[in-house]
RNA sequence: GGCCCAUUCGUCUAUCGGUUAGGACGCAAGAUUUUCAUUCUUGAAAGAGGAGUUCGAUUCUCCUAUGGGCUACCA
């Protein structure tokens, strides 16, 4: 049979979303566009405590950068709407109460102290506790309890969670896209919570199993953390008898800190100085700024490349993929196995490969405000002019201005080490005369600046090195930078013969 | 501790029983260039260990080791 994909990104906004996280949905997206299926977003707020203002909007701001486009959700709607759980709250508890009516489910009524106090003792006598069949026969649960006293203590206003039975010792066969054949058996597994009624709302289970049905999720795709509840969401699925509908599930591998141990966190970015969100991102509470991609100058697209080849490659020799081409490609046979270790340079890689092909009125539009800010005289042309020759130099749009100073700065001093390499023998008079020559140049193009001049070196056997260094020092006062001709018709003509003559008189008294 | 998942160059990875184990990042060397960068060429660099299965294992099975995840009235 063959159903209409549909899969979903299912964030809980407890905070900013790290980019593995972006990798999940960006990995849903894929595949959603690949089979022309729907990509919808749901908001899993069933976490009162753990909320976090802002988290949500940011999620959705980071889609939409990525480029990763929502068919339906939240600001888009769809014919599941609400897609908020929170919103959704009032449909959880009918699901739940079939459970306990069909004997899958039952109520608990013990204590959150209760519990930790079993904890504990088990803890202490080397034993881990497990809310398991052992144990449910003979705590306060609607198994042990009359009708009449379970009825009692609800009326009573006593809390209450609904908890799932777990079968015993059966043997559970699952089947995951990446993985494969994946058994269990249901005695290491224990007696989930699915509903709890201090705040009247579902557990990640429960909710995550009904929307995804009542949703018609065809395709599960969420991080290897989940592979562990697998089980409990097919015996879910069973006890509902929705297993003719359930979703395929496929687990990602994790992404991995760049060195040491454990899986990325928020302080590796702190620590190795590169970013874990895609976004810039301001903590509610303490206020503190955590760098984003987007902030750091990360073009999205290369963000979204990088990402899309830790931990999935089409198995071709192929690097760079637009939107497009990783859409076409995708496939989730493809995704490894195991868990993949962030590397900052190969992400640096990237957006540089982008940066090379971007085109050069774009740069310039994003040049154009940085040489403002640095109090530097330009137009939209003359920011694209520069970047044009200077983007094969940079990572970054924010690199730009350290490769092209001098080009607004005339020098004021020149670097020593630079001038103590060229600033001697008959370099000077070889700069000399290419001011001569320079100034007798009407249309002050690069090519015809560069003609006159490489012309004239080559004619007159002239060491190019030499001449060409000296040249440079004198006009911008470093040693290293775009090519000559092209800083010179950038600056003009009067600026270009200014600097030398201001060169060769300082220059020429220091030496 | 228990359960589950994984394991190819430093890193991301290709290989779907027979390969000189390929590519990319990074690193090194060289070429090009007026410098620097780009670009190009070359190089060093890998199948965790041990048993099997097989004519033949990186590839299949098992054990061990290591790494990771889960073990909440969090997702």
């Amino acid at each position: 049979m063959e159903r209409k994909v549909r899969v979903r990104f299912a964030p809980s906004p407890t905070g900013p979303l790290h980019i593995g996280g972006v990798r999940t949905a960006l990995y849903n997206y894929l595949f959603a566009r690949h089979h022309g299926g729907d990509f919808i977003l749901r908001i899993e707020d069933t976490d009162s405590q753990r909320f976090v203002p802002g988290a949500e909007q940011y999620i959705i701001d980071s889609l939409k950068w990525c480029g990763i486009e929502v068919d339906e959700g939240i600001e888009q709607g769809g014919p599941h709407a609400p897609y908020r759980q929170s919103e959704r709250k009032e449909i959880y508890l009918k699901y739940a109460l079939q459970l306990v009516e069909s004997g899958n489910a039952y109520y608990a009524f013990d204590t959150p102290e209760e519990l930790n106090a079993l904890r504990e003792k088990a803890e202490k006598s080397g034993n881990t506790f497990a809310y398991n069949a052992k144990i449910r026969e003979q705590l306060n649960t609607s198994l042990r309890l009359s009708p009449e006293e379970v009825k009692a203590r609800i009326e009573r206003g006593d809390q209450w969670v609904i908890r799932f039975k777990m079968p015993e010792n059966e043997e559970v066969h699952m089947h995951d896209l990446i993985r494969g054949d994946v058994t269990i058996n249901t005695s290491t597994l224990d007696d989930k919570v699915l509903y709890k009624s201090a705040d009247s709302l579902p557990t990640y289970h429960l909710a995550n199993i009904v929307d995804d049905h009542l949703m018609e999720i065809s395709h599960v795709i969420r991080g290897e953390e989940w592979l562990p509840s697998l089980p409990l969401h097919y015996l879910l699925y069973r006890a509902f008898g929705w297993s003719d509908t359930q979703p395929e599930f496929a687990h990602l591998p994790l992404l991995l800190k760049p060195t040491g141990q454990g899986k990325l966190s928020k302080r590796d970015g702190d620590k190795m100085g590169f970013p874990v969100f895609p976004l810039e991102w301001k903590s509610p509470e303490t206020g503190e700024i955590t760098h984003g991609y987007r902030e750091d100058g990360y073009f999205p697209e290369a963000f979204i490349n990088m990402l899309a080849l830790l931990g999935w490659n089409p198995g071709t020799e192929q690097e760079i993929f637009s939107m497009d081409e990783l859409i076409a490609n995708f496939s989730l046979e493809k995704v490894g196995k195991s868990g993949a270790r962030f590397s900052p340079d190969k992400a640096k890689w990237f957006n540089a490969q982008y940066m090379h092909h971007r085109n050069d009125e774009e740069l310039g539009a994003l040049f154009l405000p940085i040489i403002h800010a640095h109090g530097g005289k330009a137009c939209i042309f003359l920011a694209t002019k520069i970047a044009s020759f200077i983007k094969t130099r940079a990572t970054f749009v924010s690199d730009f201005w350290g490769l092209s100073y001098f080009i607004f700065n005339a020098p004021t001093e020149y670097e020593q080490k630079t001038v103590d390499k060229y600033w001697k023998g008959d370099n000077p008079g070889y700069v000399a005369q290419v001011r001569e020559l320079l100034a007798g140049i009407g249309d002050f193009t690069k090519e015809n600046t560069e003609k006159t001049v490489l012309g004239w070196i080559t004619d007159n056997g002239l060491p190019m090195g030499q001449v060409m260094n000296a040249f440079r020092v004198a006009v911008i006062g470093v040693g290293k930078g775009p090519d000559m001709f092209d800083i010179c018709e950038v600056i003009g003509k009067e600026e270009t013969l200014r600097r030398i003559d201001r060169a060769m008189e300082v220059l020429n008294k220091q030496s």
